[in-house]
RNA sequence: GCCCCUGUGGCGGAAUUGGUAGACGCGCCUGACUCAAAAUCAGGUUCCGCAAGGAGUGCUGGUUCGAGUCCGGCCAGGGGCACCA
């Protein structure tokens, strides 16, 4: 496709003398604390046998198996995103070469949210070892006059304490824990709550006891597992308290309804208004009554630290990185019974994969390998064991953009001075399917290179532009089968429309359109068009009619007509060579009117294009390029005698080597073609960008519409530094403004300088 | 459920950010060239109407001299998040 690319910095990620870099930074991250080994509950992919990040749960299915994610107790290899959390909050400001849209799901994927950390006191006689105070977080301070009752997760250390002394709670948390493998099952899950019998004392009144229930909606690792539960303002323990009758005490009164009779059924509100029913706070608006909450809780001490104390949690969870798969790069660690987790030494990077492994069996084939897994301890000699899992393959793409900056350096995984020199990229490109994944993680990783001195910045890509995806029909045999467009043939219109198979006649089903991928065989390849009618039609083609950020529905309509465009380029370039000839090679003082024309057309397609092609917006551009071609060649033919004026000789030749230039990054191969014949030596490609002249984009005279009552109804030209009054003058001794004032005179005339003329009958 | 985006001719899509709605391309129609066809060239093509004229950017109300563009309420399609306290 005559793409430019510099294939002289072409990398594999699976190739060892790139995950040798990956290695050693990931055990330069392991010493500047940015890597921790921790048991966490994960996301089992049962088809793949392997770990997901949450990001890489969709709809409660594996991004790549599409299978039903279970939950799972390992210990896992973590980076430390979390670090950075705020930082990769705030810094979205100032991405602003970013889609808005992009910037949007970062910040509710890192999900910010500001509350308070209150330690209820429980009473000791009812907690089953005498444990004396439950920490809860919330963002609702102000409503904790309203509060009906406390919440554990069924994993809360407090819930397992009891239910050790419970045999009956203990199933319950049993229950909880198999409905909480599948996914599927949680978002169904009626909210289901057990009585501890334990009591806990609200923080402003110590008479005032809260059952402490065990639910099954409350997270164990966001906030602290534990909740106190305000039905009134809080959908999830409405519906909670509604099935336990604990009641609903509103104490927050929306405007305009009377606190009197203000009652909460079966909806929560969660809207703004005033305190009620809650003592000290009565008449606060929300935000004063957390902060007079904050503060009193704050200054009040239990056992020598705060009861309160304000928080910032985040829903951006550590990057588990381990995963038990084959295909990945090995993780650096081995395992001794005496030294524990010891770093392999810099020296004996890459770890590589074996490459005697079978994949008859599920599972890690490196964890059934003995030579490869079993090692010395780097430290003690002893038998040791290789780390088996290898890293999740979005490490491989988190920095590759840093290595391209300098691809054949071995010592190192970056030159410092080349990805200080290049980076941030100015341009990114991909889909918005990265939005969060990809593009998260290299922002995260871009940071910790920082901080592990492989890398001078923050930010990784200053610049993103999300192109949209190619989607296409999809067709379906009786049997079941996928048809591929290129081996179904396609007749009728609208509701008739109907399919068959070239090869066998067989009728097929017409499907929905979806986005090309190979299991659903609806893919075109770009090969044919370029086969019939080459590499420059087919890249106008593609660029010509829809803008890069939209999903485009392939269709090959049209292609002719971008076929039909070279051509007339073609012949364009041998009619202005032809000119060329008797043109003189001074830029002559004076032009005609014809030739001014032609220079207008010219530098006024210039100025469109450069301006859209910073945009992005190909199909603009060529919108131009339509015009000025068109126009080009209508000064050319309206050329009446045998030998060419001068100056609108090198009018056109001018024009004609602006035109090339402007088509050259769409079409280059035509464009050199076009170049060369126009009698030039150097490549196109060499050439800088012509400049616009100015002046002649401006007008003498210019034409205004003429409204009247906001509705087009005339044109009027009139001198481009002609006065209000003048104009104003004009326009009311137009006939279609007579006629629609009818003799009466205008109530008003606004007229807006090189825009508009409107009159208010 | 919450958040976000999109909605313009037969089709893909433009519209200087509040100022001529439908650029440009496809398709279609008419004409020229041709014995004929293809190619090429010229003209037309939002809708209603023979015309004068009128209506018109998902629906509906508003702000404004003026709204595809801004605001409110709906409808439809797409995307993200979802027991995150």
């Amino acid at each position: 496709m005559g793409l430019s690319l510099d294939w002289s910095r072409e990398l594999a990620t699976c190739d060892p003398a790139y995950y040798k870099h990956q290695q050693k930074m990931f055990l330069d991250f392991l010493k500047v604390g940015l890597v921790e080994r921790k048991q966490s509950k994960v996301n089992w992919d049962p088809v793949d046998q392997t770990v997901l990040a949450n990001e890489q749960v969709i709809d409660g299915m594996g991004w790549r198996s599409g299978a039903p994610v279970e939950q799972r107790e390992l210990t896992q290899w973590f980076f430390k995103i979390s670090n950075y959390s705020e930082d990769l909050l705030t810094a979205l400001d100032k991405l602003d070469r970013w889609p808005e849209k992009v910037r949007l799901m970062q910040r509710n994927w890192i999900g910010k949210s500001e509350g308070l950390l209150v330690r209820f006191a429980l009473d000791a006689k009812t907690t089953p070892g005498g444990e004396s105070e439950l920490e809860i977080f919330t963002t609702r301070p102000d409503t904790l006059f309203g509060a009906k009752f406390m919440a554990l997760s069924p994993d809360h250390p407090l819930a397992t304490a009891a239910a050790a002394k419970n045999p009956k709670l203990a199933a319950f948390i049993a229950e909880c824990k198999k409905i909480g493998t599948a996914q599927e099952a949680i978002e169904k899950a009626e909210k289901l709550g057990f009585d501890t019998g334990i009591r806990a004392v609200h923080p402003f009144d110590p008479s005032w006891k809260l059952p402490v229930y065990v639910a099954n909606f409350i997270l164990m690792d966001y906030g602290t597992g534990a909740i106190f539960g305000c039905p009134a303002h809080d959908q999830r323990d409405l519906d909670f308290v509604n099935k336990y009758g604990l009641g609903a005490t509103p104490v927050v009164c929306p405007p305009g309804q009377d606190p009197a009779t203000f009652i909460i059924t079966t909806t929560a509100y969660d809207g703004d208004g005033r305190m009620i029913n809650s003592r000290f706070l009565d008449g606060m608006s929300i935000e004063e009554a957390k902060e007079e909450v904050a503060k009193r809780l704050e200054k009040e001490t239990r056992g020598n630290s705060a009861v309160g104390k304000r928080q910032i949690n985040y829903r951006l969870r550590d990057w588990g990185i381990s995963r038990q798969r084959y295909w990945g790069c090995p993780i650096p660690i081995i395992h001794c019974a005496k030294c524990g987790v010891v770093p392999v030494p810099e020296k004996d990077l890459p770890v590589e994969l074996p490459e005697d492994v079978t994949f008859d069996k599920p599972g890690n084939p490196l964890d059934r390998h003995p030579t490869w897994k079993n090692v010395k301890c780097p430290k003690c000699a002893g038998a040791a064991r290789r780390e088996t899992d290898t890293m999740d393959t979005f490490v491989d793409s988190s920095w590759y953009f840093a290595r391209f900056t300098d691809p054949w350096i071995t010592t190192a995984p970056t030159d410092r001075k080349m990805v200080d020199a290049w980076l941030p990229v100015d341009q990114y490109i991909g889909g918005i399917e990265h939005a969060i994944l990809h593009l998260l993680y290299s922002r995260f990783f871009t940071r910790a290179m920082k901080k592990a001195g492989h890398a001078g910045i923050d930010e990784p890509f200053a610049g993103l532009f999300t192109q949209g995806m190619v989607v296409h029909e999809t067709y379906r045999t009786k049997s079941g089968e996928w048809a591929m467009p290129s081996e179904v043939k396609v007749e009728g219109a609208d509701d008739n429309r109907r399919a068959t198979l070239i090869a066998t006649g067989e009728k097929v089903e017409i499907g929905s359109i979806e986005k090309m991928s190979k299991s659903k065989r609806n893919t075109v390849d770009p090969d044919d068009i370029i086969g019939t009618y080459g590499a420059d039609t087919a890249r106008w083609f593609m660029l010509s009619d829809s803008p890069p950020d939209r999903d485009v529905n392939w269709t090959e309509q049209g292609v002719q007509g971008a076929w039909r465009f070279t051509q007339r380029l073609w012949r364009l370039a041998h009619e202005a060579a032809e000119i060329a000839k008797s043109a003189p090679a001074k830029r002559p003082v004076e032009f005609s009117a014809e030739a001014i024309a032609v220079r207008k057309a010219a530098h006024s397609a210039l100025a469109y294009v450069s301006e859209d092609i910073a945009k992005l917006h190909f199909n603009v551009c060529i919108a131009h390029i339509y015009e000025f071609a068109k126009a080009l060649g209508d000064a050319i033919g309206n050329i009446e005698s045998e030998k060419t004026p001068p100056d609108l000789a090198w009018a056109i030749v001018e024009a004609a080597g602006i035109l090339v230039r402007l088509f050259h990054p769409m079409m280059p191969h035509l464009a050199e073609e076009c170049w060369a014949t126009l009698g030039y030596k150097t490549l196109v490609a060499a050439e800088t960008w012509p400049q616009v002249e100015p002046e002649l984009l401006v007008e003498n005279t210019i034409t205004l519409p003429v409204q009247i009552n906001g509705k087009k109804r005339a044109d009027i030209t009139v001198p481009r530094d002609a006065g209000k009054d003048d104009i104003e003058a004009a326009v009311l001794a137009l006939d279609a403004v007579k006629r629609a004032l009818d003799g009466k005179s205008p109530k008003k005339v606004i007229v807006v300088p090189q825009r508009i003329v409107n009159v208010v009958a």
